[in-house]
DNA sequence: GATATTTTTGCGGGGCACGCATCTTTGCGT
DNA sequence: ACGCAAAGATGCGTGCCCCGCAAAAATATC
């Protein structure tokens, strides 16, 4: 059961990292102050840190979630399919765009994505962001060993199916900001970085 | 030509982060100061963030170094040696162990084992490792797309096969730590995780 | 409705990162 | 050898961040 009091936190939680980003795209980095984030959640400022212990966690928070979510998809596919197929599609679940998002404005959305793109560049949250995904990456391992009916304490194989499928989804989407200009579709580019790790990455003829 | 300046420079900063990750491995994150490692190193507390803008930054660099060297050696590997081979054998030169920690005596060892330990769980300092890993994968990536005729802008396979190479590393150095009794040599640990992820990672026979 | 638990909040402290002005060291041309 | 220009080190001051602690408010339990 879901009680008042989970959904509350929950709900505060969401608005936290919700106004963290949306107010780090917008402002810069350090134009938002951590007053500013409560301010826009609607708590103090003292309650910010009783969520998160740094600014930088709380913007990352949703990407953590995001990542978390592949996992949890991985036990959702069916046990039959194939490994690398699975996790294919695990991943390409999570890159379904939100309604909040699909619900912008468009030449505010142009905005958007640039403020996106700074917040990304900028330094003191990439280490967190990619803190998120290790996290992540230890999820997905253990499901990983799960299916594949391998030991995560004595092989490292689950580990490097994870951490390989990680790098494929990050390569693709680090691709997909770099070259937008035209934007290839994410699913294209993110089917092909799992094909060419699942084929183990030859080198090409020169 | 390698003037006094900038030798002095690179020395000044050596020794900040050696006093870092020496101080931190001894007494744990936040029982140093960025005021102590100045000291160690004979500067003052402001000439640290002349060198580093964190403490964080400050005791990842040596990681960040030897991760940057492993992009560098693969240069200097021979042009006809297969890739992976290439690659494996440039990981493989970064875990010689270096003087300053063999010259260390036994019994102070093992509690500097434990020291590092304690250091490398530290969340605080995780983000700022992956991001040092993720800066020499970039320097990686350039280096594959060179050997291998690709292209950066156009192709993600460098970006992927650095991505994995790291992985590789990260895999290999994390099963090394956990299961260190008995400790499985690196050296072997390496070699089998890039072989695996060569191969594509194939799903073991249940 | 009264009591017990959980959460929020305000306050205060210790530290960190950095801009700026100043002083010192190093490099170089004459 | 000397002096000037460039680069680095230092001290000071500022704003912000993170967290411990204890009181107050909100929610759950009976």
């Amino acid at each position: 059961m879901t009680g008042l009091r989970e959904r509350k936190k929950a709900e505060t939680r969401a608005a936290l990292g919700w106004a963290a980003i949306h107010l780090t795209a917008e402002r810069g980095y350090d134009n938002v102050r951590v007053e500013d984030i409560a301010e826009a959640a609607g708590v103090s400022p003292r309650t910010f840190n009783n969520y998160f212990s740094s600014k930088a966690e709380a913007i990352a928070s949703r990407h953590l979630d995001r990542s978390l979510r592949t996992a949890a998809a991985l036990r959702e596919r069916p046990v039959d399919e194939p490994l690398w197929a699975a996790l294919t599609q695990a991943a390409l679940e999570q890159f379904t765009r939100g309604p909040e998002v699909e619900a912008m404005p468009s030449p505010t959305h142009a905005q958007w994505v640039a403020g996106v793109r700074t917040m990304l560049a900028e330094p003191a949250l990439q280490g967190e962001r990619l803190r998120a995904v290790a996290v992540a990456e230890a999820e997905l391992a253990a499901a990983v060993a799960e299916r594949t009916g391998t030991d995560l304490a004595t092989d490292m194989y689950p580990r490097l199916v994870a951490a390989a499928a990680s790098a494929a989804v990050a390569v693709a989407m680090q691709h997909y900001l770099d070259s937008a200009d035209p934007p290839a579709p994410i699913e294209r580019l993110i089917t092909d970085a799992f094909t060419q790790v699942a084929a183990g990455l030859p080198a090409p003829p020169r």
